[in-house]
DNA sequence: ATGAAAGCGCTAACAA
DNA sequence: TTGTTAGCGCTTTCAT
């Protein structure tokens, strides 16, 4: 068995008081405090955060739930976030949810038992359901990327709407009129904006909304493999695509190669996310680039803040997205 | 506060003994049972694994530690592993440890003081000293991809040193024999591995291996454009490129982008891992590929059994690649 | 089948 | 500053 704090107590003849007071920052005479430091050294004590969240009420661990590890939007929010997290002696469990809602449910009931600290989420279910009973623990959540219809609570967007107005007006100042959508699931609320987005910047440069130019995609790279092949076969006077997330985009390039389509010749494209995949796309892929590490650096503040109580007011962050340029964008002269 | 053990036993008029039987599957008559759930149901009560872990001293959580979340090697083990323990009711810690050392032993030590019932770690500390104190816990460690020198334990690795005899002799077969290799570092197992491949693919085929030939990458995108620019510059009669692992494949494809060498007229090139990356590239990309589904299920398998207390044996299972054809070589007669 | 009680390793209130 | 002690929520004997 690991050594306890009774031992050290035993080894130094010291009370526990003394050595609780050690490990937690408190006034302990230097000669005892080289005591406890020996009896450290010699027992290998390291201290049971087990028992100090049984004791304290609070685990030091924060939950996070995700749609899916797997993706690179996700992955490198997680890292940042992780990073700092940790460094503040907090630990992440991590729950990879595969875009499922009863898995999503579980995987906070499971957090919920492990009396995490805190819950950071991604939502899959827009309900919100998911995450009531954890609110009424009065620990904090915050939400990422995606917004909820239910429940209340601190969240860090991006700005999906003005970042596929950004593409789309690119495209338009091309020259480009008929221009296809490669959008995201109907009900997830990044998919709803970015469709806005591309909706509006149509209409404000007077261009009719054709339905057959949009596709509602899954988000995933066969997803994106699929949408392109039906948007081509269905609109021959396209002669630009938006993809609206990193998965479809590898999936649509992946359907431009196997149909021998050439970028941008034949077929202008935006795509969206993962600078090194658009570098190595040839010609060079022009992305809409959003902020991940600034996603995951502001959660992780605003759930710190709120662990130590600080913040009261409800914080809704939304940040901005960048477009780098590439050159997959070809000029349509009339 | 949530509800407790003991509100149920006031709740119900019954002893700790008969809820706790409750829960571990103990014989409890039915109309207890049916008092039991519906006090469960009315406080909302959901077990409080710390105390449960405090008292059985098994937190039900495995360590994970490796160097970096955000590379898809890793993802895609950690999504298929995490999947299979959390179905086993364990959470999984990550602890991404940005491939340095030091940071890798913080992480071992954060866990360890977390109490986790097991670590997995593809370690960057190849002598293993991280592990040392954790392992006298008598914890089970699983180790994964990488090879360690100071400690003994299972592990999950890849015949790396036939995945890079593959893919050369794929090479010499099509008539290269000037062929440039993209290796990792020089102290990690699996780049040593890959490097021995290569050369006695080389040798078994009477071609002397040649020093100018072999760039020591880091693993990292921006090391492999780097790779790829050195080699390209300092071999003009070059006619092909292995590149080792996936970021660096990505940076290689990068890397001749932004020279305008054509694949595979100018160079051929066989690359490592992601599947979908080498189908979206043009023509599409020959690579080793690496079974990660596999190697997260045997790690979960095994760290399992281990928790389970079964197998005594030290385990070391190696797994093999397999090579996905592309058109990303030319054939070469002389 | 159920109840009473001890104790897992820690913190914190109180006393000294 | 340091020691004593109660108890966090659970499991687990040991009785009954």
């Amino acid at each position: 068995m690991a050594a306890t704090m009774k031992d050290i107590a035993k080894r130094t003849g010291l009370g526990l008081a003394t050595i609780s007071s050690y490990f937690n920052g408190g006034n302990v005479r230097e000669k005892n405090r080289a005591k406890i430091e020996e009896a450290i050294e010699e027992l290998h004590y390291e201290v049971n955060e087990v028992a100090r969240g049984l004791k304290t009420n609070a685990t030091k661990t924060i939950g996070v739930v995700i749609p899916e590890l797997n993706s690179i939007f996700c992955s490198e929010i997680i890292t940042g976030m992780e990073d700092i997290l940790r460094s503040h002696g907090y630990a992440t469990i991590i729950c990879d949810c595969r875009t499922n809602r009863a898995l999503e449910k579980d995987a906070v009931e499971f957090l919920t038992r492990k009396r995490v600290d805190g819950i950071i989420n991604m939502p899959v279910d827009i309900t919100g359901s998911h995450l009531c009973d954890f609110q009424k623990t009065g620990k904090p959540i915050v939400l990422i990327d995606r917004r909820i219809t239910g429940v209340e609570c601190d969240s860090v967007l991006v700005d999906n709407e003005k970042a596929a107005r950004d593409a789309v007006e690119l495209l338009l100042e091309n020259g480009h009129r008929n221009i296809g959508i490669i959008g995201g699931p109907r009900e997830v609320s990044t998919a709803k904006e970015r469709l806005e987005g591309y909706c509006k910047a149509c209409r404000d440069a007077g261009i009719p909304v054709r339905e057959s130019l949009i596709y509602h995609g899954d988000y995933t790279i066969q997803g994106g493999v699929q949408a392109l092949e039906t948007l081509v076969n269905r609109n021959q006077d396209m002669t630009a695509v938006f993809v609206t997330n990193y998965e479809m985009t590898l999936g649509a390039v992946i359907g431009l190669n196997e149909l021998g389509i050439h970028i941008p010749e034949e077929l202008s494209v935006i795509g969206f996310d993962n600078l090194e995949f658009a570098r190595a796309c040839s010609p060079k892929l022009t992305i809409v680039s959003q902020p991940t590490e600034e996603i995951g650096r502001e959660v992780a503040r605003i759930i710190l803040a709120r662990l130590e109580g600080k913040e009261t007011e409800k914080i809704n962050q939304k940040l901005q997205t960048e477009m780098i340029m590439g050159k997959s964008v070809s000029k349509i002269c009339r």
